[in-house]
DNA sequence: CGCGTAGTAGTACGTTTGTACATGTACGGA
DNA sequence: TCCGTACATGTACAAACGTACTACTACGCG
């Protein structure tokens, strides 16, 4: 296709080769090698492309953010246009909730964040643009305490065979989403 | 004190090195080498006392737990002669957001719960048990939802460095464990 | 056309890893 | 007292690691 000389592909191939990876071995899990064999390459084209393994998996992670800023804009649009705010986002986390390997990625991306603070700003993404989403459909607070359920909703599944069901994210939802429909907004 | 050979002492030191450690450079971080020197031991000890690495942080792991099962008791307790339940709840929480390490060595369970399914059981130890402590003041289903939420906002302090006030806690809490009050409980 | 640069590929090296093992030492039961 | 067993400790080793390096090849620009 694009013959073989191809330096933009490359790099993409072996960065997709190691968001594969995450889920399977953990970001700590990751070497040039296990890489390097899922993408097709030759090993010497891991430390070309990237200086270090810690340049690696951090494209790999932006990478995931990427993915995950994607589902952050069909979220805020479907939220734009839903009569039920709630259910419509009952509905979205339900379906996240199927897709696991995004979910443990992610997961991964919170632990290595943990110890490697640089990593951060990319970790809050998800939680901080799900917040503003929802903002407009609620107080701060509740917008926060939403999108924090949310998360936990997801974590829950990664450790649980069977995740919350749509009725009970829903009837959650609407809770804290109501919870100061009166009251002043912080 | 108890004086050189001492198996049981040594074993102990070594799990409580590893459980040092783990917030420190994570699960997939500890290596024989490492807890031997935290522990002051040999590095032939950690292979005399436990058959493989894995079986180490197994170890190290099952004795996290029983810390969070120690504090899960206090929290029952603590809601048990409560007057005002979501009030308590959320100060517990606010206090366990400051417990940094151990926040980070939950939720490097989880990880490592998410690639090891032999982990699982370890790992829904904190929610079941918080799930089953709230079901006493909640329908089951607002008691499993006030404990996703507590662990969302646990997973949360992680990542951000301004952690969820005591009010929004509070407020959060109050608004999903009194949602189906006048409602039947599934 | 020729040539320099950027991409490709294989290999080598020094370190660190998990684990095995050989040797040494204290202690409990006979 | 003596001895066997359980514990202690230092070292050894093969494997896997991150990374550097050398040689080779294609492509764009003069």
């Amino acid at each position: 296709m694009t013959g073989r000389r191809n330096p933009g592909e490359r790099r993409r191939r072996m960065i997709e080769a190691a968001c594969e990876l995450i889920p399977e071995v953990g970001v700590n899990g990751l070497t040039h090698r296990l890489v390097a064999a899922r993408a097709g390459v030759p090993l010497g084209a891991t430390t070309y492309y990237f200086a270090s393994l810690d340049d690696l998996v951090a494209a790999a992670l932006a990478r995931a953010a990427e993915v995950t800023e994607e589902a952050l804009r069909l979220w805020h649009e479907e939220l734009g246009r839903s009569a039920d705010v709630p259910a419509t986002l009952a509905a979205l986390t339900a379906d996240y909730l199927r897709e696991r390997d995004r979910m443990v990625t992610w997961n991964e991306l919170y632990a290595a964040a943990a110890h490697r603070p640089e990593l951060r700003p990319l970790a809050r993404l998800w939680l901080d643009g799900l917040t503003r989403s929802l903002s407009g459909h609620a107080g701060a607070r509740a917008a926060r305490a939403a999108a924090v359920f949310v998360d936990g909703a997801l974590l829950h599944s990664l450790i649980n065979d069977e995740p919350l069901d749509t009725e009970s994210l829903e009837r959650s939802l609407a809770a804290l989403l109501g919870m100061d429909a009166a009251m002043d907004t912080t």
